[in-house]
DNA sequence: CGGGATCCGTTACGATACTG
DNA sequence: CAGTATCGTAACGGATCCCG
């Protein structure tokens, strides 16, 4: 039953709030970003329930900014389409303006961490060297994910890494902290990261490449 | 009573729509960056309920993204606060993302034309020469607004502007045809706008600098 | 008349239980 | 695993009323 609370406006930001304005909608793109996922990876999100996660899911697919996907054995994955992927400049705008306010004092944790990937790749691409390539493999509380870049393209995706050639690990908490502006970046690097692999190079690289980006939110605006 | 539906989540883009994901509060903020404007104004976004519109108020004032401020005889005025301007690049990737999908076939017109002030602005100002200056006013459907530049610093706020050296006026719906992509920018600078004004050098400038903001607004991803 | 507050019917959401 | 069904509660929309 199309949405009853649509503006219905002319303007373009109500036209993108009628597509991603609603409740979930954005976190739901948020980890799609970090590849196709599914119907209980998104179920993770904390506090959602299963038949509103079904009503965004339609409305995503009938907008034309998710596909489901046939996968192995019996399952499927949803997965962004071109369309969606084009959120990636708008979660990233919005995740520069939470920054600016303290965390809750009653957190919930992520089900899972893939919520970091379009942040993180969004603010990398922003300032990689157009020459760069790496094949790295980043770690956040256990979860791996394949970071690579491709010529200055960048690409974060949840998952193990093919054969990469340095692996950094590092917890969630320290990243944002970093993103908040509340810990330096020498600290971060210092004490909360590990880097291993066969390349130490490219671990470099990348520790220096993030943190490029991490610096260059701070002084977004 | 402090909203029930929020996140919670330590994600910054959760706690970014803790603040702004509410209905009506984006649309709230997108015309308070056209300058400050009272409870009536705010009243003609279309559909709004006036005890919606209080209640969205108040949670912007809590949370110092706007403030109230007396203004002559009785009345009073909201109007953003520094932490509120910070969503400008937000409400511009927005409406870059609205840009994508054709209006809907019943739209409603907005109330007011403040609704273009940032995209406008941010727009021009991504695209600006850092030495320009100009102060024109544009006139849009029969709505003033003031469009300065100060040094490469670009300003849209609704309103008469001050001994403006130069007038471009147009109407809304082909700025709107332009930015999503449906009208040329020759076809709307040769025959959708009147430039007029002491100073025709200005008005010039003002027109290529909307020209090239427009332009790039396309090509953006 | 500007700036709300109150009331009420409707819709969306959240939690839980259940099914192919 | 991937949803559907049900139901109580919170949020929204529209209208009316109030007060300086």
């Amino acid at each position: 039953m199309a949405q009853a609370r649509r503006y219905r406006l002319l303007c373009p930001i109500a036209r993108a709030l009628d597509r991603v304005g609603d409740r979930w909608t954005l976190l739901i793109l948020r980890d799609l970003h970090a590849g196709p996922a599914r119907f209980s990876d998104l179920q993770t999100l904390p506090g959602i329930a299963s038949n509103l996660l079904t009503n965004r899911l339609r409305q995503l697919e009938d907008d034309a900014l998710i596909r489901r996907r046939d996968a192995e054995y019996g399952t499927n994955v949803y997965e962004l389409t071109e369309l969606g992927s084009r959120t990636a400049d708008l979660l990233f705008e919005l995740a520069m303006f939470g920054a600016e306010f303290p965390p809750d004092e009653e957190i919930k944790r992520p089900g899972n961490l893939r919520t970091i990937a379009v942040t993180l790749r969004v603010a990398c691409q922003r300032v990689v060297n157009p020459d760069m390539s790496l094949n790295a493999e980043l770690i956040v509380d256990g979860e791996p994910f394949a970071f690579t870049v491709d010529r200055g393209l960048v690409d974060v995706k949840a998952g193990n890494a093919q054969n990469p050639e340095a692996t950094l690990a590092t917890s969630y908490e320290p990243m944002i902290a970093v993103a908040d502006g509340q810990m330096s970046l020498d600290d971060f690097a210092g004490t909360r990261m590990r880097l291993s692999g066969p390349n130490p190079e490219q671990g470099r690289a990348l520790a220096e490449l993030m943190g490029r980006a991490m610096a260059q939110m701070k002084v977004a605006d």
